[in-house]
RNA sequence: GGCCCGGUAGUUCAGUUGGUUAGAACGCUAGCCUGUCACGCUAGAGGUCGUCGGUUCGAACCCGAUCCGGGUCGCCA
């Protein structure tokens, strides 16, 4: 049934053609959108990459050519050789609309099964079905841009690093497995017998040995591995943007990040975005926002009350004071429409969700009042909350009270974003900024320890190395975040070089020198043959592309991606392997629980 | 591992006191149609109601278990 195509050449592709094209002979190539058969007159939308052309066959069209063209079905793919002449009835709603190309000669080279699916943008089938056949899925021009927009966008990349004197060198996909952090995912070795190679997490370490090598300036579109559960801006596989340079301080780093930014954005989309970004403290934005990746297209930050209710006749609000936490809020305006008191309930049980122990409100409805706590306050105390919200007749005034910050902030953080979204608040654009002054260390509510919030490499500010075995809350590191819309697309630091400092830090991360040898000595090993001081970052690509063509989940802007359980329609892998392949391999699989 | 939501035709969905033969739209097949482009008209095919078990005279519907999919918390130095 199907045809060769041999002494076919394709001479445009299907979407380019225009009415300057006119009396042109071309060949084309494509998937049969759409035929639509009339008896005497057929039409068929041909579909490539760039998009579609109506091929017309009618009474002048060779007989044989007319019957194959009423044999042609949906996703078939087909040569046609023939002239490109104007409609008499013109369609505006596409490029293409104003020729159409009258076939001479029609191949059908590939027959197709009826999809499963349309492959159209207007597709109503879920993402299970769509995954399941992802290469049909592929077709649709959504997709196909996104997939395009992403290489526009690493072409770039690489083009900007390349300008700034950037080296890129691939380091191993098969390293030493140092289980801090996320899990790795591990590759048995056949020669080595019970033992294991992992896949990184991150070019880390051998990027830092670059340094050492030399190179300067190195980047790399790294793919990277965790394995950790998934979610809509999680994959168990991603690709990073990883860069480190040699020589310079934190300033050199954040100002190249904004450099880079703004030469992407501008290249691939035309847009400008403005440099430099706004710079946060950690502290400041989690004040202000309650998230260390704060959206900042909307308003409604975070105000603090405690000093109106530390002696209030609500002890809720009373007990998380004097238990050394807070009281603070924030103001949804106009939002009394959208909020009714049962839906106030649900917010209650998002937050409960999150950690908090419940949620206050001040709902203010016309001229009266409502409250899920005044009866406990004066008037003067609630009006004090009042004026502090700045709220106004329509709004509604959320209020958390703990005895621990770290439950306050995060619960309005993640209460701001939800409110925002539901109000339809949030503006359009890219909000770039920085986030800058993490703290070294996070004291652990569980275990009753200072643990060390980055990876073991990152050097603290210097002012502070005094206080590294001491006053460790108020430790910071030299490390900085870019955020973009309230997601983080980039984290970075400024590297411990010093062997000493670098001892100290295991130490602290309760690694043994022992320990610290064998996991990271060749790494501590080269730093005694003169470490250059350096620092990075790695830009989440995947993130980065998903935020510039609007998608809402990562898999819009990968190409095979794995669903939520970490496994992938399409193949159906993981899967078992041969008993051979694990002998080779001297393990056995014990999966009973 | 926890919580929430979902699973009925190829696809998207509807389906209430539990009761005859489980419907619609799109898609598909066949016939007709000379300007369609969401073509039109006529006819038709297509279902283990996720799976297993239970309750019942009778289950898509009620109960239990389980599988699958989505979101989220934990987790992601």
């Amino acid at each position: 049934m199907a045809e060769f195509m041999t002494g076919l050449k394709r001479s445009d592709y299907c979407g380019e053609l225009r009415i300057d094209d006119i009396g042109k002979s071309v060949t084309v190539f494509g998937w049969v959108q759409k035929q639509r058969d009339q008896g005497h007159l057929i039409f068929i939308d041909l579909r490539d990459r760039t998009g579609i052309v109506q091929l017309t066959f009618d009474d002048n069209t060779d007989r044989d050519v007319f019957e194959k063209a009423a044999s042609v079905r949906s996703e078939y793919v087909l040569a046609a050789v023939g002239t490109v002449r104007e409609r008499s009835a013109k369609n505006k709603d596409i490029p293409t609309g104003d020729i159409e190309i009258d076939v001479k000669e029609l191949r059908i080279l590939s027959v197709s099964e009826t999809p499963p699916f349309e492959i159209t943008d207007g597709c109503t089938a879920g993402e299970p079905t769509r995954l399941k056949y992802r290469y049909l899925d592929l077709r649709r021009p959504t997709l196909q841009n996104n997939m395009i927009l992403r290489h526009k966008i690493t072409k770039a990349t690489r083009d900007f690093f390349d300008n700034e004197g950037f080296i890129e060198i691939e380091t191993p996909m098969l390293i030493k497995s140092t289980p801090e952090g996320a899990r790795d995912f591990l590759v048995p070795s056949r020669i080595h017998k019970g033992e294991f190679y992992a896949l990184p997490q991150s070019p880390q370490i051998y990027k830092q040995l670059c340094m050492v090598a030399g190179f300067d300036k190195y980047m790399q579109i790294a793919r990277c591995f965790r394995d950790e559960d998934l979610r809509a801006d999680r994959q168990p596989e991603f690709t990073q943007i990883d860069l480190e340079m040699s020589f310079v301080d934190m300033e050199d780093i954040l100002k190249l990040g904004e450099e880079y930014i703004h030469y992407l954005f501008k290249t691939v989309l035309d847009i400008d975005v403005p440099i430099p970004f706004p710079r946060y403290t950690y502290n400041e934005v989690m004040a202000r926002f309650g998230s260390d990746k704060p959206d900042t297209r909307f308003g409604m930050e975070i105000f603090d009350i405690s000093d109106i209710v530390g002696s209030c006749g609500f002890s809720v609000f009373k007990n998380a004071i004097a238990g050394g936490g807070s009281v603070r809020g924030i103001t949804a305006k106009n939002a009394v429409k959208t909020y009714s008191r049962k839906e106030l309930d649900k917010l209650t049980e998002f937050v409960r969700g999150i950690g908090a122990k419940g949620l206050a409100w001040i709902r203010m409805p016309d001229n009266v009042i409502a409250s899920s706590f005044a009866k406990f306050m004066t008037e003067d105390e609630i009006n004090a909350i009042i004026r502090r919200a700045g709220a106004q007749k329509g709004d509604i005034v959320f209020i958390v009270g703990d005895t621990d910050d770290s439950v306050v902030l995060p619960t309005l953080g993640a209460l701001r974003v939800e409110i925002a979204k539901r109000l339809d608040i949030i503006e359009d654009g890219y909000n770039f900024l920085w986030v800058v002054e993490f703290p070294f260390f996070e004291f652990d509510k569980e275990s009753g320890e200072w643990i060390a919030m980055h990876h073991p490499f990152t050097s603290p500010t210097d002012e502070c190395l005094d206080k590294l075995e001491g006053d460790k809350g108020n430790v910071y590191a030299k490390a900085y975040d870019m955020v973009l819309n309230g997601i983080e697309l980039s984290s970075g630091s400024i590297r411990i070089t010093n062997p000493e400092l670098q001892k100290r830090m295991f130490k602290m991360l309760g690694l043994s020198d022992e320990e610290a040898q064998k996991k990271f000595g060749f790494l501590t090993g080269a730093f005694k043959y003169g470490a250059p001081p350096h620092g990075g970052m790695g830009i989440g690509l995947d993130r980065l592309v998903m935020q510039m063509i609007k998608a809402s989940t990562l898999r819009d802007v990968v190409a095979f991606p794995k669903i939520q359980n970490a496994s992938e329609l399409m193949s159906g892998a993981p899967s078992a392997v041969e008993n051979s392949q694990l002998k080779d391999l001297g393990i056995s699989v014990d999966i009973s629980e």
